[in-house]
RNA sequence: GGGGUCGUGGUGUAGCUGGUCCAACACGCUGGCCUGUCACGCCGGAGACCACGGGUUCAAAUCCCGUCGAUCCCGCCA
């Protein structure tokens, strides 16, 4: 007999059917009637258990205990979702003795996110955080399906690199056969190499960050959706473009995450069609006008200055959503490419999401007596990055991608505290298990 | 790297101007009651030497110092 899933009972009213799962929640009426709520990877259902030989055959067992169970399917107003398992007849599939380290049936869990993540192993099958990352995936595999139908091709670039290029300190140090390496804090050079094949392309993968930080939105390892796009006017084709990604994702996680919006309460973001932009030193002179901070010489903005910038966005445009162009020259890495009407600041951008960082993007250099200049500027040799610029002496056209942080997207959009919540198993400065 | 806060049963907290605390409440576990529970309800029970070490005091969960652990902010970034 078929494995019926708990969202299915409704096409099998009075036939006997097989079932099987975890027991999420154990309900013990006296006179022996129990209930017992069923856990598939679909949702949750629930079996009465009334006849003296079936209560026995679950007696003993704690919740989390692994079942397989025939039974008749009842339509019962009564029940959750209208339907539940009648008669049953139960196999013990694995059985669960110890109480759990904490309750995980709960709406609420009550637990320090320090000892929900050292049993993350049995904490992330709480509905509430299954939730978290089936939209986590669907966020992914959104950001494909926009892309993909746009010409793009995924990629796979390489984790472990000979040289820690792009800004040195803050990369982990591996031992590779006995050489030096290090692991990538980002695909950034390989996808620009990559649009000089592709035209466009993009990469779903895990970036390293050997930063010390101390914060509730940083990870050590986290997941970067990047893109990159070749033939580009100039930056505003990038955003143009990313716009349409995250408008894209959020209709596709409209479209098939209802259940998983509904459970963690999400208030779905506001996206114009077009996100509202500011210029860096009009967003520097807007916070000095509306809270009196001058921060009109510094090179970027600090998280408080992003906060009021994303209420601003909200309140003035009706948008989560804002981007932030121009940042200066001196703050981005060198292969970003300048505005042509004022050098000091430079075609890049970062959008804001609900006044957090969510990604950084930007025109690139293309040319390479560009990148030579860039270079020698910052006081670094060719030698160093040898490989990556050599594709620019062989015709590399306009191009330019961003960077999307799938953490930072999950927690922005369903309002967690933590970005660890949005991990399954964070990496953290102290974190190294599970 | 700089600064702040916090460590009390398995979990989350209260107690912390010292004595009434061999530590209380809720969840979980457990014995019993209820044939419709679904954050059920009711009556019992077990489970903590109050992070660790030292000090002050007649008396320390409570005050002081140190260690370890956790956590947040800043810097940096996504």
């Amino acid at each position: 007999m078929e494995r019926v899933l708990s969202n299915e009972l409704s096409l099998h009213v009075g036939e006997r059917i097989h079932m099987a799962g975890w027991m999420h929640r154990i309900r013990k009426l006296g006179s022996g009637m129990v209930f017992v709520h069923l856990r598939d990877r679909a949702g949750i259902c629930q079996i009465v258990v009334e006849s003296p030989e079936a209560v026995a055959s679950i007696d003993g067992l704690l919740v989390e205990s692994v079942v397989e169970v025939e039974g008749t399917v009842v339509a019962e107003p009564q029940a959750a979702g209208g339907y539940e398992l009648h008669d049953p007849a139960f196999t013990v599939l694995a059985r669960v003795t110890e109480a759990l380290p904490f309750p995980i049936s709960k709406p609420v869990i009550n637990a320090h996110l320090d000892t929900f993540l050292d049993h993350a192993m049995v904490g992330l099958r709480a509905p509430a955080k299954q939730a978290i990352f089936r939209l986590s995936a669907a966020a992914a595999h959104g950001f494909r399906s926009v892309l993909d139908a746009k010409g793009f091709t995924e990629i796979a670039t390489p984790k472990i690199l000979g040289t820690a290029s792009e800004s040195g300190a803050n990369v982990f140090a591996i031992d590779y056969f006995g050489k030096k390496a290090f692991l990538a804090q980002s695909p950034q050079f390989y996808k620009q190499i990559m649009v000089g094949v592709f035209e466009r392309v993009y990469e779903v993968a895990p970036v390293f960050r050997a930063e010390p930080h101390q914060t509730i939105r940083h990870l050590n390892e986290y997941v970067s959706m990047d893109a990159e796009m070749g033939f580009i006017k100039d930056h505003t084709t990038v955003m143009a473009m990313l716009t349409d990604v995250i408008r894209g994702i959020l209709s596709s996680l409209a479209d098939h995450c209802g259940r998983e919006l509904e459970l963690l309460k999400v208030d779905m973001p506001l996206a114009p069609e077009m996100f509202p932009t500011v210029y860096f030193p009009e967003a520097q002179e807007w916070i000095f006008e509306h809270h009196g901070e001058d921060c009109r010489n510094e090179p970027d903005l600090a998280p408080q200055h992003e906060k009021w910038l994303g209420e601003w966005a909200k309140q003035t445009f009706d948008s989560d959503f804002l981007f932030v162009t121009g940042y200066p020259m001196v703050k981005r890495p060198f292969y970003t490419a300048p505005n042509p009407a004022d050098p000091r600041y430079s075609n890049s951008f970062d959008l804001l999401f609900r006044g957090t960082e969510l990604v950084t993007g930007g025109q690139r250099l293309n040319s390479f007596e560009d990148y030579a200049a860039a270079l020698e500027a910052r006081g670094m040799t060719q030698e160093a990055v040898a490989s990556y610029i050599e594709t620019f002496r062989f015709g590399m056209p306009p191009h330019g991608g961003f960077a999307i942080g799938l953490e930072r997207f999950v927690m922005q959009l369903t309002g967690l505290a933590n970005l660890r919540e949005a991990a399954l198993f964070p990496r953290d400065m102290e974190r190294l298990a599970p």
